[in-house]
DNA sequence: TCGATATGCTACTAATTATGTAGCGTCAAG
DNA sequence: CTTGACGCTACATAATTAGTAGCATATCGA
């Protein structure tokens, strides 16, 4: 079962985006199209299976969608990314890396 | 294993958040502070250990930290919660509830 | 002082989810 | 007709999460 069970908007978001990799694979979407393949290289060789599962549920909530360049963000999805400009300002400004648990 | 090894603050920042329930936390925590057990409760009764790995997770970035009242968002973490209003406007123009995959 | 209750949390097993690797089917180029 | 890239599935193993029980501490009123 999904963590999450509310039809409320906010958690079937919720609910996806705190899949593991899931914000990973949108940041690494926030600057064009990548193959499957090179989105897996880009998370770190995130397996296949994994990949495939989370390329769907953002499918599912149109947040990309697969052209013949490959994977990318539509233009909902690329608003939904320029929030995460604003959680790397955040991080930038408020994450010691040295302080890594 | 971390899902990511990079030591950039985004890259931690999106481990964290990407672990399962991490967002919802934040989420529930928006208006004031809640007892280990009120979390629990308003989080849809996730287990104990989870809960408290995440907590762990957030203080450890100075996101929440745990007073007299119960847990709550710091500064900083009340900050990171704005960005929460933005995912949940989005959500609310965006997800269409009745297309739940 | 004695429950009764609430708190935060740990221990432990079972279930779910992710990883790692192999490899299939399709397509396009050479 | 081989080679390479593509998207993806299968399957066994490993890691994470859930579910439940319960402990230790603190506070309250009787």
């Amino acid at each position: 079962m999904s963590s999450q069970k509310s039809n409320r908007p906010i958690m079937i978001l919720l609910d996806s985006l705190g899949k593991r990799w899931t914000l990973r694979i949108m940041w690494e979407l926030r600057n064009g199209p990548f193959t499957f393949r090179a989105l897996q290289e880009s998370c770190d060789m995130l397996s296949p299976t994994t990949l495939n599962a989370r390329l769907g549920d953002l499918k599912a909530l149109g947040i990309i969608d697969h052209q013949s360049a490959g994977y990318q963000l539509t233009a909902k999805g690329l608003e939904l990314a320029k929030v995460m400009i604003s959680l790397t300002e955040w991080a930038n400004r408020e994450i010691n890396p040295r302080a890594r648990s």
